[in-house]
DNA sequence: CGTTCACTTGACTTGGCTCAATTCAAGTGG
DNA sequence: CCACTTGAATTGAGCCAAGTCAAGTGAACG
């Protein structure tokens, strides 16, 4: 990703560890601050638990919805079970957009995810949902032009360093502390095998590339699902791009 | 692509043949019937010379685009050299739109090519235009899936097939002549090379692939940028989907 | 002046070798 | 137990290098 110049991949939480934290279902307000939900009423609040299907590929499209706490993974499979991860969904961002009746993508939970959602035709009445709308399909395009990029033209270590640049918190540009320490503390929301699915990989293959970069000194470990990048510009460069 | 169920990628002009037919530039009223131009004004028209630039990557988008005939594609490149072509667009559709200011995609057209264009800012005026490019990004959004699966999860003779029967001329499922002799026509819009670099491939490997399918009898040539599907059902299944 | 032959050019095909990434099979460790 | 790592073997696709094919250019010659 050309790291700043581009749209910026949804952030996915940072705080919440993977599956921890599992509270019962209740349905809590949104918090508006954090994800600028709109105006309009939404259809419904839901929470869903970890690693559960929001809704699955071919199943009718009623609603499209918003995540107000969590993250969510859009996916296709094919019929003998090869899987492509198509997107990480963070707060703020919105998914089931489909120009058809149905859903061309499977959506499940990563970890417990509070969403709201809306009835597709309320959307046509709600001028200020619908420039929202636009707005998020204008930079899902652009992030799906960069992983197509990624995955029909990078070697399995550029498709590793562009997903862990990817993760490194930054609003307009590098964070200045993080320009200044050329270091990034990073959480992995994704298995290793999710990981593999969303970059065209094995498991083993991204396993592998963790490692060499581990070896490199250009990644510590902190636990297997967060870690340290020590050198945040070589591993910039690493991406393929620039 | 799930072939019919899921968003048709927009099909490119079957009739005339690879660069042939330049004719000079001359600005001709629209063929509203063929591209459902919206009302609104554009800002201009313009003619493009074959395999010439629209825009590239980093410039800034001042306009969006609307093909009234011929093609144009997408595409982004490494600094290496390494391409990869997101899109190819034909009459009806859109490019151009981006949610930043500047273009995240080169485009170039693959023949003489003619444009209407819009200012960005002028999309925001127009009611209609904008329900326009908000459906044909959903519908760019369930191509570029379709196209993540393929260049993540396919093998190089998948996405050779998948390409050769999204070729395939067809209006709500396939036509009725073709399913019942079960042979199709198809005009190759795209040299090899852009056909590697849209699918992710080398050249070779189309080229093998293309040779493959016709020592099975699967394919037959009329020249090599035209070509007849002999079996399209067992084509469908080569895809790797259903 | 028009036909022919030699040559060039660009797109495509094919062969052979190489290597990056997958697959298979044990591991380790929290 | 499940997620992850590591090693060894396998292979699909890439790269390099020739070779084919068709179309185009142009100089020579009857």
């Amino acid at each position: 990703m050309p790291l700043g110049t581009s749209t910026p991949i949804s952030r996915v939480d940072f705080a919440p560890h993977r599956e921890a934290g599992v509270r019962p279902a209740a349905v809590k307000p949104p918090d508006r601050a954090r994800c600028a939900e709109p105006a309009t009423k939404a259809t419904r609040r839901l929470t869903v638990a970890p690693r559960s299907s929001v809704f699955d590929e071919g199943e009718d499209a009623t609603s499209i919805y918003l995540v107000i706490e969590g993250a969510v993974l859009l996916s296709k499979l094919l019929p003998d079970g090869r899987r492509q991860i198509i997107e990480c969904i963070g707060p703020g961002d919105m998914f089931g957009m489909t120009s058809t009746t149905r859903h061309d993508v499977s959506a499940e939970t990563l970890r417990q995810t509070r969403l709201a959602s809306y009835d597709r035709r309320c959307i046509s009445e709600s001028y200020a949902l619908q420039v929202l709308v636009a707005e998020r399909l204008r930079a899902q395009i652009c992030h799906l032009h960069d992983h197509a990029l990624l995955l029909g033209r990078k070697s399995a270590l550029e498709r590793v360093a562009t997903f862990l640049m990817s993760l490194v918190p930054r609003r307009d540009g590098l964070d200045r502390t993080l320009i200044a320490t050329n270091i990034a503390q990073v959480c992995v929301p994704l298995r290793r095998q999710d990981i593999a699915d969303y970059l065209g990989l094995s498991l083993e293959t991204v396993s592998r590339a963790f490692s060499q970069l581990r070896r490199d000194g250009l990644l510590a470990y902190v636990r297997s699902d967060a870690v340290t990048i020590n050198d945040v510009s070589h591993m910039r460069r690493l991406c393929g791009e620039v």
